[in-house]
DNA sequence: ACTGATATCGATACCGGTATCGATAACATT
DNA sequence: AATGTTATCGATACCGGTATCGATATCAGT
């Protein structure tokens, strides 16, 4: 504010000149190549300039200039992930995961959201195939062709994950949700449930879900058995609009004994549902939901759920990345098959 | 595998070549500069070869590279946000408030996960100002020396966001968390409670828990009180440690008529632990968590929280860095302070 | 016809690194 | 002593864009 601050900033800035390989090299007298070799460790520098430089570079304060050496390079690395949403435990798991895998391999995830809009993502993925990345991993095999055509034109492995529904542009690593439907249904069906209805959001975006949903009717009719009544909402996921639906679904039809959900969210609402109106779960309802979430192991009633690996398809996904050289098109078009435990409580 | 495909392999491998922003500028016949221009829509190009340029790009797939652009023009579109979790859903509505602030902006969030690891924190502060940055949003105030001096170095503005106890860099948004832990003791005492046990876990990594805690414990003795018990774990928190530590809590001391937990998650456990042995929410027993989760409100008892505006706290932190002018060193210094609303449930 | 202003464009020099290849020195080989 | 090898290093040409400034064309005014 005062003078001498004012003095001060204009020489600040005069400082904050970006420190660079050349300041580097100079410091420590020898040439940029020199340094540059050095502080990335490849061979061909004397064990003395190795050390002139790594102290040089420490005491002015080099730091480096990633889109520089990518540039040059022509190699980044970056992964680019994309995904859905962040609010979705899932997501955040997977998301985990990978961290996880590329955790010292010099790899760095970059993440992007779809908010589950096919443009957004097809947005997304062009922006940060501009950061020429080492590598995609996108959630689902249900991209719209733009996108696709922009994946195959890309020369970046790309890794699907979640899904295996379906054909992937390279590799894929997931679960079949169609099966994971069915599944849950066949195994209700053996505890001798009989009046199933369905609860749902989102359906419209969530292709997996859908998945999941078509998968467990089918199954439902090989046994001579239908849906009695099916609840669709519009908005996400929440526990909240489990327990509401749930609420509004029991009211006209209580002869249910089983209602399944669209994921373990919606089924925690159906749980606080019937924990408050006094329902016994899960003698007299059953209530299934998918993904085995944590929190479904420590609710006060037992829920039907199918534990889905994520962080296992996290790590998976990063690991294929990692492998995957960039030269060798043979690499890739792997497909990696997680299949869900499924869990009735009864 | 066989000739034909081979040769294919290799064809296409040499046609893969990176299509740059000359092949647009030869293809729509200008120079390099004019196609530069077109894309950007910057001044100084007339209309036609706006056009021409436009579809000459659009026609051979012209992507861009960021890479470049950032080099050259030495400023980059990306956002370093770096929060110590992804498995924790305050930190995922964080995230997508940044995001959703910084939609249609041109910028692009990316985010790294430091696992509550001060040295990872460093680590990765390092590497994503080797992006350089347009900004940096990360967690908390209580950074080492080390990272606050790389921090003080690099001449990117930096906003720390969830905490105000402390000084920060240059911008910090969030709240106190010991006056939030102090005001939900006030709260909690104001409505007759008197015997108070403490549950939480990660202490020694969470620092703003921590601030809380102390928070609480003060406005206690400010009223003549003390807690009777308290439990602290090592690990993460979650619903299910939550559950069992209540359990054990309540064990050694049946006379607690309010157990105040480090967040939500474990709130939520020892909910459902009391739901399972029958005990009385809240009137026998107050369950007092933080955070306000959209969880909560749907649970079958009502519980204690104070309310923090996450996705708010997001917006506002992705605003102050679009707002900040990089080179108007006066930008910044702003203290965005939000005050948690508090919910007793009784 | 000449001048000046305005609109449009391109040549060139970077941005901060890396790839490549040739130069140099030190040492071993015959 | 002449030659070959190996280890180390630096000059130079990029990577794919943008900034800058000067060149050219067009048109109005006189």
């Amino acid at each position: 504010m005062c003078l001498p601050s004012g003095l001060q900033s204009i020489d600040a800035k005069a400082m904050k000149k970006r420190i660079t390989l050349s300041d580097v090299a100079a410091a420590a007298g020898v040439s940029k190549m020199t340094a540059s070799r050095a502080l990335r460790g490849t061979g061909d520098v004397s064990r003395s300039s190795m050390e002139k430089v790594g102290r040089a570079a420490k005491e002015i304060g080099y730091v480096g200039n990633h889109l520089a050496m990518s540039l040059a390079s022509r190699r980044s690395d970056l992964i680019g992930v994309v995904v859905p949403s962040f609010l979705n435990v899932v997501f955040a798991e997977v998301l985990s995961g990978i961290a996880e895998s590329l955790d010292g391999s010099g790899m760095q995830p970059v993440f992007g959201v779809t908010d589950y809009d096919p443009d957004r993502e097809y947005e997304i993925i062009r922006n940060m195939l501009s950061w020429n990345p080492a590598g995609l991993i996108i959630t689902g095999l249900d991209q719209p062709d733009e996108t696709l055509q922009l994946l195959e034109n890309a020369d970046v492995p790309v890794v699907q994950i979640m899904d295996l529904d379906g054909t992937p542009v390279d590799a894929c690593v997931g679960l079949s949700h169609h099966a994971a439907g069915a599944s849950m249904a066949e195994a209700l069906i053996a505890k001798g449930r009989r009046r199933f209805g369905y609860v749902g959001c989102g359906l419209d975006r969530d292709t997996r879900a859908r998945k999941r949903f078509t998968g467990f009717k089918e199954a439902l009719s090989a046994h001579g058995l239908a849906l009695k009544t099916t609840w669709t909402g519009p908005g996400p996921s929440t526990v909240k609009a489990g327990r509401e639906f749930t609420a509004q679904v029991l009211e006209t039809h209580p002869e249910l004994d089983c209602i399944y959900y669209s994921n373990d969210d919606l089924a925690v609402g159906g749980a606080f549902h019937c924990i408050a109106a006094g329902i016994n779960v899960p003698e007299a309802l059953v209530i299934a939901g998918f993904n085995g979430l944590d929190l479904v192991e420590s609710l006060p009633v037992r829920i039907a759920t199918s534990r889905t690996p994520r962080r296992e398809i996290g790590n998976a996904a990063a690991r294929i990345i990692l492998g995957s050289d960039r030269d060798d098109p043979a690499t890739g078009g792997t497909r990696t098959e997680f299949r869900p435990e499924i869990e009735t409580g009864l």
